[in-house]
DNA sequence: TCGCACATGTAACGTGTTACATGATTCA
DNA sequence: TGAATCATGTAACACGTTACATGTGCGA
């Protein structure tokens, strides 16, 4: 599989929205108003144009469709942008992922119930979730003792607020395990 | 007191950072590779315009210095810098900004052990976070609600993972009001 | 008929990213 | 001598934001 190449966030999501049923530049535009995604844009300035890049670079094919009596131009991913999409959405989350933009991996794991009838990618992005958290829990612990907290005890605590985030994160991961039924018997190894 | 400027988040960390010390853009750089803030850009890119920018608009002053023997560009902020970074410190927390920027309230923070000797814009800072909090869980446990599980769980989980978010935050402010000994004592109305 | 929701876009602007450029100093 | 670090910047590029522009169809 190729590795997702680099598309921003907007795309991905698009490519995604489009993947569940063919849509319309105002049909996302919408969607990003009216659900719990507002911090994506929603904007036509952002949207149109990241349509018509995907349009240029072939990921999304455009159809037009006469509803009622207007004209609307509805996009649907071609099978090189639902190859993108599957890749995008299979790559397991890393350390580096969470840093870039602490919203993608939730965001992918969003849409993973597009392409994943079965429940294997994402038990899989569930077991890669964990396995970066903990490191990086770790790490900011480490951190947050190098901190003397009498001169100003600021520092010190706002990295214990990445600690409080990361381990929000961890208890999300295992409670998505428990409501999927997808959690790890006890007593398996996970490695 | 006006109300805060319309500066970017790396504007603003770059006048507290200065206001602790006179810093050159390089200094500046290095700090945001090595501590915990890899996130605010670190680029020269990035660092050097954000500086010229405050410098033309009044809020820093720079000084050459002899260092050694180099020259080095070092900034401080101007009384206009001082005021801006104060305002912008010293706004409640609102759900408008957390929802801009999320890491926007932490960073927000961070400084202010540089302009709150006696903590008390700390504790107005941790209350109105919390304020602005509890509904925020509300809203979206609200909406997790509106989702039927049974077709596709994925984006009432991903949902999920917003609400285990808020409560990391709120348990951080608790927290931070235990170490600081500025939590509300028992029985007081906090309205 | 007036206004609103539908529907699609463009233009100007600001900011951040990556990469490049330059030159001095320190240390192995 | 050569490499790394100090130190400051610029240029090209991509993306998102806000605001503007344009036109249709429907319901009050």
């Amino acid at each position: 599989m190729n590795p997702p190449e680099d598309l921003t966030l907007l795309e991905h999501a698009l490519l995604a929205l489009t993947a569940q049923q063919p849509r319309s530049g105002y049909d996302l535009k919408k969607l990003f108003e009216t659900t719990a995604m507002q911090q994506f844009s929603s904007s036509p300035g952002s949207i149109y144009p990241a349509l018509q890049r995907l349009d240029r670079r072939g990921f999304l094919a455009s159809v037009e469709r006469a509803n009622g009596d207007r004209t609307r131009r509805v996009y649907r991913p071609t099978a090189s942008g639902m190859r993108e999409l599957k890749a995008w959405l299979l790559a397991p989350v890393t350390l580096d992922e969470m840093q870039r933009d602490g919203r993608s991996p939730v965001l992918r794991f969003a849409f993973l119930g597009v392409i994943d009838a079965d429940r294997t990618a994402t038990q899989a992005f569930l077991t890669s979730y964990r396995r970066a958290l903990d490191p990086y829990l770790e790490e900011l612990r480490a951190v947050a003792e190098e901190f003397d907290d009498e001169s100003d005890p600021h520092p010190r605590l706002a990295i214990l607020h990445g600690v409080e985030q990361v381990k929000g994160q961890i208890r999300w991961v295992e409670r998505a395990e428990r409501a999927l039924g997808t959690a790890p018997k006890t007593g398996e190894k996970t490695r």
